[in-house]
DNA sequence: TGCCTAACCGAATGGGGTTCGGTTACCGTA
DNA sequence: TACGGTAACCGAACCCCATTCGGTTAGGCA
């Protein structure tokens, strides 16, 4: 076939067609790509360099939709907090992207905005300037964790023996199921890690 | 080529093979993992299922590894804090098989002893029954998402327009290289995590 | 001794990512 | 208006990987 009267491809609809098929499959092939682009797989390939620039601009789209929250005109611990939420409010958006960024993570130049600001509030609110990236790179550590905790599947309650575990048997029939699990551990951990920073301040 | 006179394979040998594959490479396949043991890819699956299951006993292996140190015999925090270590050590001594774990959680029957002992230590400290389970979830999550950044490529200190970003390029500066900065990022967000747990028995 | 099973190899299958040559449309320029 | 270069598609081919299958021989048991 010829070059078609009008393109039928650009990134955008790849990217946008890319994460639809992410969250419909869960993983993302060039060949169901292109089969849901109504294009030959060799297509894509005048318009992206290959997978990998697919998975990196998927990524850019996540973290645009995490930016787009002004979150650190606050306390920085509502700021963090707004922070914190945006970012696994993307993931959950998009459940199964994780699993394919969760490998090489988000810091990349489209950070350096967010990083800035951060960094910013967390000084202006008197943290030790040494602690500062720490405090940001051990956040994010946990909102990674959180969001693969949130596409993992579902805790094991009724594989427990509850003879020779009976105390985690206990535990587990307090729990709820499927993503307000995710959601309580999520929030507790949040609390208590910016309960744990506000401790640093003193 | 007959059957030989004594096997060439077994189960644990190709674990160890793969676990250090794993370490030099990066990442696992099959027709490596072949060629590391001397021995033809359809050779393996007389011994295991497939791939899945060699990563399956990769991850039993790093778990019987967190669970052989004793650490419940001790206060709640001292407990959480050995187990976190232990956790990251275990990671920290494979570097690169964070990365095929990180898709599907440790969460298996392996850590149900584990578990149990985590429930009761919480219980028994006096935190309340309905949260002990999002505890451990929130410190696990840290725990992987630290690990991820134990094997995340250095942060981008030369990438930085320190005149669109001062102050993250200034907080930059601060930050060590290398596995000493995912190492004070890492004591500064369990520390934090620990006394945001301490809150909660108050 | 004879037979079933176990442990290897080699070849083949199927799928994914990528490249390349061929075809035709668009577009800028003479 | 004619022409040449480039852009956007397809199909076929290539390589790598995971897995399966048939063939070959050794071990173990009756």
């Amino acid at each position: 076939m010829p070059r078609p009267r009008t393109p039928l491809l650009d990134r955008q609809r790849i990217v946008d067609t890319a994460l639809r098929l992410v969250d419909e499959a869960g993983d993302l092939t060039i060949p169901a790509l292109a089969g849901a682009l109504k294009v030959s797989p060799s297509a894509l390939y005048h318009h992206v360099a290959g997978r990998a620039e697919i998975v990196a601009l998927m990524r850019a789209e996540l973290v645009r939709a995490i930016g787009e929250q002004s979150m650190w005109d606050q306390p920085w611990d509502a700021a963090l907090r707004t922070w914190a939420h945006a970012y696994r409010d993307a993931f959950a958006e998009h459940p199964g992207i994780v699993r394919l960024l969760a490998t090489a993570p988000l810091a990349e130049s489209f950070m350096h905005e967010l990083y800035e600001r951060a960094v910013v509030t967390l000084e202006d609110a008197g943290f030790a300037a040494q602690d500062v990236m720490g405090l940001i790179t051990a956040l994010e550590s946990f909102l990674l964790g959180s969001a693969l905790d949130l596409v993992a599947p579902d805790v094991m309650v009724d594989a427990v023996d509850r003879a020779a575990t009976p105390r985690l048997a206990g535990a587990l029939d307090a729990v709820p199921a499927g993503r307000e699990r995710a959601d309580r551990a999520f929030e507790l951990g949040l609390t208590a890690l910016i309960e744990g920073y506000r401790a640093l301040l003193g």
